[in-house]
DNA sequence: GTAACACTTAAAGTTCACTCGAAGTCAAGA
DNA sequence: TCTTGACTTCGAGTGAACTTTAAGTGTTAC
């Protein structure tokens, strides 16, 4: 049994942030003590791992909650909530093939910028020959 | 030349995003006809796919701003623009790290559901024989 | 000429995901 | 007993990135 305290840091994030989690529904399966403290088990640890999980997909609070209110529906949701993850990977291949794209282009400006500063001049890049310029669409 | 309506439709982008990115510092490149009206060209595009490309990476408007403000100071911040594209360069292959292992988690889900939706019911995870169970640090 | 439409500004409004502050409760140690 | 520190709630505040609104200007088609 773990307190707020203890869950945020081993989740790396604030209680506050919990709290506005909960108060969301993305925790309803979290219990209290009797005095009304929050008590975080195990399970309750993995939940959050994959809340986490989502969010790192994009995917809002709203949406996650949506995810969460199935989860408590029991077995008749069980298509619905592999239809999600379905999307949530073909929605994260898409986004890594996208920051691959982006990369190209990083790469390109990290070339265009260290032959730049090795030159002393932005112009240099005017004064390449053609075989010596790197074809992009921009520079 | 483009009007800010036919570079909103190429970049995706709206007017009023266009705007914005103006009144934020972004775009002190982009010149006016004589009454007033924005003229965008194809050197101008260019730079907004950069700026596009360093949103992509996670970077907010106001770090963009100070990129675009080195570019204007010219060659005296070229080791300043590389190095920034040294950090963004590491920056993305992080997220890609990171995307890739969210990525086995959803993974992982979807053999979940899949086998629970195959199965009726999410109880079949408890009563998989032990070489039929994945390993995973959370379900 | 005039209607329609795309452009202009400045300022206010929206959404999202927190984040903070105030006031109070509870359990353990000196 | 009293202090300390972590917890509680509720409501307001924040910052980022737009997005909308209102009022007005300019250009093109008929």
């Amino acid at each position: 049994m773990y307190s707020i305290g203890e869950v945020s840091k081993k989740m790396n994030l604030t209680p506050s942030t919990l709290r506005y989690y909960e108060k969301e529904g993305l925790l309803p399966f979290v219990s209290r003590t009797k005095s009304g403290i929050r008590s975080f088990n195990d399970d309750d640890l993995n939940r959050l791992r994959i809340i986490e999980c989502l969010k790192k997909t994009g995917m809002s609070i709203k949406k996650i909650k949506q995810f969460i209110d199935w989860c408590s529906e029991g077995d008749s949701t069980l298509s619905l909530r592999y239809e999600m993850f379905l999307e949530r990977r073909e929605e994260t291949l898409r986004q890594i093939e996208e920051l691959k794209k982006t990369l190209d282009v990083i790469d390109y400006k990290c070339w265009y910028y260290e032959t730049a500063v090795n030159a002393g001049t932005e112009k240099v890049h005017c004064m390449l020959l053609p075989e010596e310029k790197r074809t992009m669409p921009y520079a």
